[in-house]
DNA sequence: CGCGTTGCCTAACGGTGTTAGGTTAGCGGC
DNA sequence: GCCGCTAACCTAACACCGTTAGGCAACGCG
């Protein structure tokens, strides 16, 4: 169980990324820029580098709270169920789909890991893992296809009318038992 | 079968398709902007938009000669294989691999399929619309995870020392009877 | 009181996509 | 020969981006 993840953070640089947030899954990837956050915080853009040491930092601190985020949702959605695999692909599902901004940017590029929250990542792979008794390559096999569904639903790649609840359905009952 | 995606272009939009994704694959997606394509072609980038209307464009021409080339790569997978859907899969991550920069942009943002050479997408899709036997569910589940496979692995999401081959080979056999 | 820290500021640098408007070279028709 | 058209380029500028240098005001503390 990690740190809260912006518990590592001067107060006022958690309000801006709190900011940050809003500002991300209001209006956008294109919006989240240092000129446009400082103006919705009422400040100038150079200011925020008083408190984040460069934009990577604030994308960073972002991932951090979503992984965390991840990290609960999961770890419910497992507690309150018996079938947990389908229980986490639901989740996986539902937290995508509530914060697409926030998932595009939690996965689009390479993690940088050194910037993160300590823990957070394995903390929202762990539910997943035990779910899976712990066979590495089943889980990365089930998370392969969730996020594969997740991102490709995100950027309207299926035809419009495609029926999805189906593929997730085949595809989780497919991917349930392997060994 | 598509036009051949460039033919439509004028012959120095072909060029600077060209130019464009020699610059990609080369240095890298932060150096295909106007002004160093420009520069590789020995012009400023203004001139660029006497024969490409703007960026998306220049990135639509990209992504439909990414596409044709699937099509082309994985109908060939197909027809030298008795187990096609493996085949496919395999075809599909050495694309990948192999053009890691194209690959992201093929994939990475919803696609502007109004720009696109019409009938790329499909054909880039049909070889694995035919090994499932016209089963587009089946068809989207084995898409999604060859995606998201590939994705995390260029995003660099799994561990180093992570058995990557056999997470692929039991993600294949479990997607493979699907119905 | 003075000193260091915090939090903000202005101004600037080099980069991005894009547009307006101007110049040159080549070619077909008279 | 010359007119007009087109293709292909140019310079200059706009608004935006991330980032840094350097300055200023307010605060708590010895």
């Amino acid at each position: 169980m990690p740190v809260h993840a912006l518990s590592r953070l001067t107060p006022r640089a958690q309000e801006i990324v709190r900011a940050a947030r809003q500002l991300l899954e209001r209006e956008g990837p294109e919006a989240l820029s240092m000129r446009r956050l400082a103006a919705q915080l009422g400040i100038r853009a150079s200011s925020i580098y008083e408190h984040l040491h460069d934009k990577q930092a604030l994308e960073a601190a972002l991932i951090s709270v979503g992984l965390e985020e991840q990290a609960d949702l999961f770890a419910q959605a497992v507690h309150r169920s018996d079938a947990p695999i389908a229980a986490l692909i639901a989740a996986y599902r539902d937290f995508a789909r509530r914060q697409p901004n926030l998932y595009r940017l939690m996965t689009e590029r390479p993690l940088r890991r050194d910037l993160l929250a300590p823990g957070v990542e394995e903390a929202a792979g762990k539910p997943l893992l035990d779910a899976t008794g712990g066979d590495r390559e089943h889980a990365r096999a089930v998370w392969a296809f969730a996020h594969g569904m997740v991102i490709l639903e995100l950027n309207q790649r299926f035809p419009p009318g495609a029926d999805l609840d189906t593929t997730w359905r085949k595809g989780v009952d497919a991917l349930h038992g392997t060994s």
